[in-house]
RNA sequence: GCCGAGAUAGCUCAGCUGGCAGAGCACGUCCUUGGUAAGGACGAGGUCACGGGUUCGAUUCCCGUUCUCGGCUCCA
């Protein structure tokens, strides 16, 4: 499973694509000029801006960008036509050699056809495939934002290059609104509310990569927890819990080992025998499957666990909640027959649907395919890619074919959620899996009296709990909705003479099931109101002379403001409501 | 792991070129009883990440380690 947000390519309007391929090339101008030494390599559009590499020895600071985008200004005043030159091959290496630029020399080695094209912009000239604006002067808005390391050509043996990102937009609103489209991000950085409000930690002391929840975190995953278990018990799964160390030799057993053995702890020496920390959950669960004689009366069989798994992540790629060292998947393995495995998809498919809505996620399906080095029967799966062909025609689901991706036991179906700012992540997967079953031997007996091989399906609709909380912290910029607000209502008595009626109100709502606190702090109503808005409560129940005589509350939202006076019945019958609506 | 940047009070951060460590918020005590986003006074808080080195003297300069951040690579 990967991180997101990922990259997601819209495709750039022709316009867009003109603009920042050109905002690249005048970078590449600017740096030429203030680092004659730097030799050019590639500078793409992407969907967020641009970028360029350099290979320099020197490394670019913060306050070189300043001066880089100063001498762009100047390159757009001087309004340079872009010319577009045809050459041949041969004639573009030499002119490139002796340009000592041996990164375009590389690439020009690499190009099949005879005629290359170049463009030119003033002193500066790149080898271009195009097309570009008419002239410097053309480009309107652009802003360098960071300075990067990148592997030449994106391979880990190459050498490291210098990347400087920007972005560039037809006009000055455009950028404007993306980059306040970057601060809005920055607000709702998960490690950042996750700090504020209180709900994760993590320490150097205990290592990178490891989570802490916090009380008020850990009151979210047992809600949401909560919520998954009886979820999945209506769907009929059981619920198993395995241990977190076993025999090295299981692991060898399914292949792990082999495998996938960078990614796990190394083994632990006891007693003459070796056991490592689980990095998944499937042997255990196929070991259970394997218990006994199964006949094809008890499948499917379905065993769903929140189990927390650890996986060695080299330091460079741990990212908060989103990449971790130690997390929980909401994990379940479906043993069942060829002709079960249809219905079984379908039936995650709809558990999917369910859960994108709950929380106002949308969503986009891939269906990945059989990969060049593949374990198991060809027949098979032919047999299974169509099984999850036809669950998503069946429940209408739009989907695109990802040839060739499936992993190497069998296909899957992998599905990107979009949050509240349009950002993807990698979400639900569904993956058959011949590999496991063959390899532990795991059969059910079918109705001829046989042992058949039985169909296992590997599926996660959260991932982690982790990963989805991180994803939900950001979807609702630590917002939560009240269902799974950490504090539903605050109660706040406005003088010290309504306190009584205050924690008689507070009782009321904790026992009636929610999450309330009594802050009666002697301060003013207005910072105890402000500190409650600041920590996203998203009720707040105002109480003065007033509301303590007639037995009511004065009900504030966290998004609305005052909602006025209420019965405290009928605050509970709606705040009740909307808690069992789980309305997002 | 690689390139770069960083680590100073619980949090957010200031501290120029070496000379006994600062602000705001939070916290504690007291005053204030205030009707929908910050009332006031006083106070406590630091091995300046850790370990070496240079120096009369290091939070400041150098090296290493750990962790964090932006990327790259990786990611069943």
């Amino acid at each position: 499973m990967s991180y997101g947000p990922e990259e997601h390519y819209k495709g750039l309007s022709p316009e867009l694509e003109k603009c920042r391929h050109s905002a690249a090339h005048i970078m590449a101008q600017a740096v030429k000029r203030l680092f004659p030494e730097a030799k050019i390599t590639i500078g793409p559009a992407i969907e967020t801006g641009f970028y360029y590499d350099f290979d320099l020895n020197k490394p670019f600071s913060p306050e070189d960008l300043t001066r880089i985008e100063d001498e762009m200004r100047k390159i757009v005043k001087e309004n340079y036509p872009f010319l577009r030159e045809e050459l041949s091959r041969g004639d573009a290496t030499l002119l490139f050699e002796k340009m000592k630029e041996p990164f375009k020399v590389e690439i020009l080695n690499e190009i099949k056809e005879d005629r290359v094209s170049t463009y030119r912009q003033g002193e500066f000239l790149d080898l271009c495939r195009g097309p570009h604006l008419e002239s410097t002067g053309k480009l309107k808005a652009f802003k360098l934002l960071s300075i990067a390391g990148a592997y030449w050509r994106g391979s880990e043996k190459n050498k490291m290059l210098q990347r400087i990102y920007g972005t560039a937009f037809p006009s000055q609103q455009e950028l404007d609104a993306y980059l306040k489209q970057i601060e809005e991000s920055k607000l709702r950085d998960h490690r950042k509310l996750g700090k504020e409000l209180g709900l994760f930690s993590i320490h150097s002391e205990a290592g990178p990569g490891l989570i802490f929840w916090q009380p008020k975190g850990g009151r979210v995953r047992w809600v949401l927890e909560n919520f998954w278990r009886q979820e999945h018990f209506r769907r009929g799964y059981e619920f198993v819990y395995s241990p977190h160390v076993a025999r090295l030799e299981l692991w060898k057993t399914s292949g792990h080992w082999d495998y996938y053995r960078d990614s796990m702890y190394p083994p632990m020496e006891l007693e003459e025998d070796q056991y490592v920390t689980k990095p998944m959950n499937c042997p255990g669960h196929i070991l259970m499957f394997r218990s006994g004689v199964r006949s094809y009366r008890d499948l499917p069989l379905r065993f769903a666990e929140l189990g927390t798994v650890y996986r060695f992540e080299r330091t460079g790629v741990l990212h908060g909640l989103m990449r971790v060292r130690g997390f929980t998947q909401d994990d379940a393995h479906i043993f069942c027959t060829p002709q079960q495995l249809q219905g079984e998809i379908q039936s995650v498919l709809e558990l999917v649907d369910f859960m994108m809505k709950i929380f106002a996620f949308t969503y986009q399906v891939a269906l990945s395919t059989r990969p060049e080095k593949f374990a198991g029967q060809l027949e098979m799966w032919d047999k299974a890619t169509q099984a999850l062909e036809e669950a998503l025609k069946a429940r209408n689901i739009p989907y695109k074919v990802d040839p060739g991706e499936g992993v190497f036991y069998g296909p899957k179906i992998d599905i990107k959620l979009i949050d509240a700012l349009g950002r993807p992540w990698q979400g639900p997967t569904i993956q058959v899996d011949f590999n496991l079953p063959e390899r532990f031997e795991a059969t059910y007996v079918a109705s001829d009296g046989k042992h058949h091989p039985v169909v296992m399906v590997h599926r996660a609709v959260w991932g982690s709990m982790e990963r989805f909380l991180g994803i939900l912290i950001e979807h609702f910029g630590g917002a939560f909705p009240l269902w799974l607000s950490p504090v539903q209502v605050k109660v706040l008595p406005i003088t010290s003479d309504e306190i009584p009626y205050a924690q008689e109100v507070k009782q009321r709502l904790v026992k009636e099931g929610l999450r309330a606190e009594l802050d009666d702090r002697s301060e003013k109503i207005g910072f105890r109101i402000r500190e409650a808005q600041v920590e996203k409560v998203p009720y707040m129940l105002v109480i003065g002379g007033r509301e303590a005589q007639g037995h009511t509350v004065a009900v504030r939202e966290r998004k609305k403001g005052d909602l006025g006076v209420m019965d405290l019945d009928a605050f509970l019958k709606k705040a009740q409501e909307e808690v069992e609506q789980k309305s997002a």
